[in-house]
DNA sequence: TGTACATCAGTGAACGCGCGTTCACTGATGTAC
DNA sequence: TGTACATCAGTGAACGCGCGTTCACTGATGTAC
């Protein structure tokens, strides 16, 4: 039966939240319709009227996913003014390999990407555009724009890398899971070291 | 009906090859078994005389995409003789990015592994561990040890990173693609830098 | 403000389809005598 | 070396199952008068 436009739109988010918390955890292609629409309170057909196909709902929930981390980081940069090593320490941290459903989608479905429809490629290249942003505004203006765009794109790609590979690894060697995610800080603050300085 | 032990030693070894193509450009769950043991010339039946289930064969492909790999890289650095450098090009190349069959299967499925049985995941660290040490010994003698290896590590990470991320963009945005490679393979680069000269 | 009715979010059965796995069977291979 | 037979890789039908999507239907909401 028909229900509220606030309704709907409240169902519409709930769908997207379950969806986007649900894909993080299982791979898109490891989750049914049916799942998702449960895990929001409503049943599989009702999906359909607020999206087309599952493609359409996994680009979108990518994009709310992203979003929702966005607000989180937002709030957390006005409280701490964060430098690039504390986002390194953020994003490098155990908590976000732990943190499955709710961690950065981006690291959650990286290499499946490729293999969706082009709304989830567009979706992941905007999100990817503005981690790199965040990045790239947390450092000393003193280093050249290109210089500053260029360590901000390799630092949300070697993350991604990092948080990917450690969550692969943890359940075999949790130590070795541990060394890549501090390798990778480690090697990414050199990296802006030599920014700084101008070695080279 | 029965065939010689030799052909079925091929035909196990044509199930891995295929398995190991179909799974790095479609992903795990993207191929069905029927069309794997079908690229092998076989039918799905004969996959189950070979291998417990698509898990098990999952694992063996995985190990045996990434050993005719680690073939190529000896071919290679018996030739060149190659430094970490040169790693780096060749690992962050748009070739390497562009071949999803026979490209590094770590890339292919980072974000997947998580979701997959141990065995897999197994498979995974192994072949992580294995191309680190490649890179590690690429560097040279005078970097202490420890830090030769975090270098390493931290470079087949942001490496995987690179290539799933720069694979995920290149349809929407093939100019950023080819930045992500080009920028990691700097940052990299400079991590190195720090390490020879002993900076910070 | 009250009434009549069109709208449409949500339901749940049904669709065809491909999945991973099992299994009775086949028949060439490999072995025991 | 020749014969009898056990082995087992490979076949293909069948299994139950869950998938994404469609659709006739429901009934409260929102709107026109």
């Amino acid at each position: 039966m028909r229900v509220s436009k606030e309704k709907a739109a409240e169902n519409r988010d709930a769908l997207l939240e379950a969806a986007s918390r649900l894909f993080r955890s299982r791979g898109i292609d490891g989750v049914g319709v049916a799942e998702i629409a449960k895990a929001a309170g409503l049943t599989h057909g009702a999906l359909y009227a607020h999206f087309k196909s599952k493609d359409e709902l996994a680009a979108a929930a990518f994009e709310h996913g992203f979003a929702g981390n966005m607000v989180d980081t937002q709030k957390w940069a006005d409280v701490h003014n964060p430098q690039f090593e504390d986002f390194l320490d953020g994003l490098l941290s155990t908590r976000m390999r732990d943190s499955l459903e709710t961690g950065c989608p981006m690291a959650a479905s990286a290499s499946e990407i490729a293999r969706q429809g082009n709304a989830v490629s567009t979706s992941f290249t905007r999100s990817f555009e503005e981690q790199v942003g965040w990045l790239e505004r947390s450092l000393e203006p003193s280093i050249p724009a290109a210089e500053r765009r260029r360590l901000a794109v390799a630092a949300v790609a070697a993350e991604i890398g990092a948080v990917a590979v450690s969550r692969a690894i943890v359940k075999t060697d949790a130590a070795l899971a541990n060394d890549v995610l501090d390798a990778v800080r480690s090697a990414m603050g050199d990296a802006h070291q030599v920014a700084k300085v101008g070695l080279k």
